[in-house]
DNA sequence: CTGTTAGCGCGTTCAC
DNA sequence: GTGAACGCGCTAACAG
């Protein structure tokens, strides 16, 4: 049943290491031989065993990554960013979704431990990261997706949430709204305040008016209760442009607006989300929104993790900030 | 840098096979010598090399798991329950994703097989399924997942669409509805078939009324140009009710009617998705929709998985059918 | 360019 | 209960 190397070279009539030769340098075999083992280990269906190699190099050719939350669009573009970059590279990625359980994660950091991957790809679910820090004391790479390391201990990838904040009221200003509303919360979620920094500054330096309206969660339903609330008001008392901290409030704040038919978007109040969903785009009006460049991190994170493998220990931990881009829709600028 | 067990019984004071056996089978191990192995391990921060344990196992405690699609909530609550049933079990589940690609498929399939992976769950991308009875005639456990095999060689779970589509259209029989429309398309795609061949014979069982509008795609767009020609019929030919092959459809369609104001929902016409997606819950008028059990489905697929490892070859393949779930919200029922 | 040999770290015999 | 010896499949190093 188990072909192995020894069948392989038993039945092209040459040893052991002329397979392992042909296997790994090609180059250093000759032509007619190699064509020999390839056709043996075509009629024998060889696969080579990964868990030998590993065991002999030490190391293996896969990375762990662990997401916040694997249902969530934003991780699973990542995942696919680093999937696709690193199967570039030979590598294979595991990918453990902890749902912000720091248990979970434990779990598959021993779990990803175990089998001695090069590098680990971790949204952290906790603030504790002495546990991560012994892993890449003892020699496996770690790099922090959507989370800067506050000592500066660890490489990461992030997306400037600041920026983005700055962007989406930024366009606001540009297409001549000066009443702007931040619809967002809690603010104890690090996204949350960062956007709303980045709000307040670009509201600042373009000399408009910006409220906050704080919601309790990041779902359409309190999107669509913040709505309620807005239209509620006299209508000179009310917001020419709301900033939404992410889509599902936007759309939420869409749906209350029309629905009632009595305010107009974008005519009378403009909306920008965050995030891009899927669905900003087949919103009833397509709502502008704030792309964080989601593969792009996965990709840069396998980058940054070989950087480290390759390196060795060395090698400065690099912080890669990405900039978030705007997808401009009918919310804010109607169709001619 | 690297501590193995010889390091661990060196510092206890005892002999390998007795760490080994304080690994593996801890009752058979004076307890006092257990507890000095133990914290020989803890002090030494040794962790056992997977490699080496699979190499000398011959098989691997990871399972492989192919999806057609990451970002579709469908597969990663599939994959979601997979993992958490091989969590239970002391597996883990490596999980790529195809993308519909026969090529991107075969990659993951070489991958896993060198990896040795005790079982594979699978999506296939296209219809040759001979790739996968090598693979399972090499003894490495084969689950298709979402799809059964035409002709029995394969264990399979999967949902009963046809099922599906029939509760919904009985649901709308049974509010009344006597004039249903099914919404849905390319009928080349098994899903919509099923879906809709379960929603004639409910018709027909219940002496109510079916008519067909295709579409192109399952998307919101098409269920947008749909309701638009729904609406633009005199509202004596209008249906009571429309079935929408999946949830996109019907967000599509909910947007029609209730954008221009002119078809209320559910009064005029009550309107049934498909999938369940996290959308349907916070649809302007929630969306009734058909719910299939998908984590089930992938904790159902480790079981069966399981059951092949352990019986062997001999067991005969297994197919496990599920009835998906209907759930009502204010698109057929409205509140009171 | 090819063949031979010695482990990688662990689990499993056996004899004790 | 314990300990020593062997091999899982592969690769790297060296000798031919």
């Amino acid at each position: 049943m188990a072909v192995s190397v020894r069948d392989v070279a038993a039945l092209a009539g040459v040893s052991l290491g002329t397979v392992s030769n042909v296997l790994n340098r090609p180059d250093k075999v000759a032509p007619a031989t190699v064509e020999r083992v390839q056709s043996a280990i075509a009629s024998l269906g060889f696969v080579r065993n990964d868990s030998a190699r590993q065991l002999r190099a030490g190391r293996s050719s896969t990375v762990g990554l662990i997401v916040l939350d694997g249902g969530n669009p934003f991780f699973t573009d990542v995942a696919r960013g680093a999937e696709d970059a690193a199967m570039r590279k030979g590598l294979a990625v595991l990918v453990g979704n902890s749902d912000e359980s720091v248990d979970r994660e434990h779990t598959y950091v021993d779990l990803f431990e175990e089998r001695r991957v090069a590098g680990l790809l971790i949204s952290p679910a906790g603030d504790d990261l002495t546990r991560l820090g012994r892993l890449r004391d003892q020699g496996t790479a770690v790099v922090l997706v959507d989370r800067r390391s506050d000592d500066d201990h660890f490489a990461s990838v992030s997306v400037d949430d600041v920026a983005g904040g700055s962007i989406a009221v930024s366009h606001l200003a540009a297409i001549g709204r000066r009443r702007i509303a931040f619809v967002g919360g809690p603010f104890g979620i690090r996204q949350v305040t960062d956007r709303h920094a980045g709000a307040v500054a670009a509201a600042r330096s373009a000399g408009v008016e910006l409220e906050v309206l704080p919601t309790t969660s990041l779902s359409v339903l309190e999107g669509r209760r913040i709505g309620e609330e807005i239209q509620a008001r006299p209508a000179s008392e009310r917001p020419d442009a709301v900033f939404a901290a992410n889509d599902l409030l936007a759309v939420g704040l869409e749906q209350a607006f029309i629905m009632r038919g009595t305010i107009r978007v974008p005519e009378e109040i403009a909306i920008v989300g965050y995030d891009d969903i899927a669905f900003a785009e087949v919103a009833v009006v397509p709502l502008t929104s704030v792309r964080q460049p989601a593969q792009d991190l996965g990709r840069r994170a396998i980058e940054l993790l070989l950087a480290q493998v390759e390196e060795g220990q060395g090698v400065e931990t690099l912080h890669v900030e990405f900039t978030p881009e705007l997808v401009v829709r009918q919310s804010t600028v109607a169709e001619h």
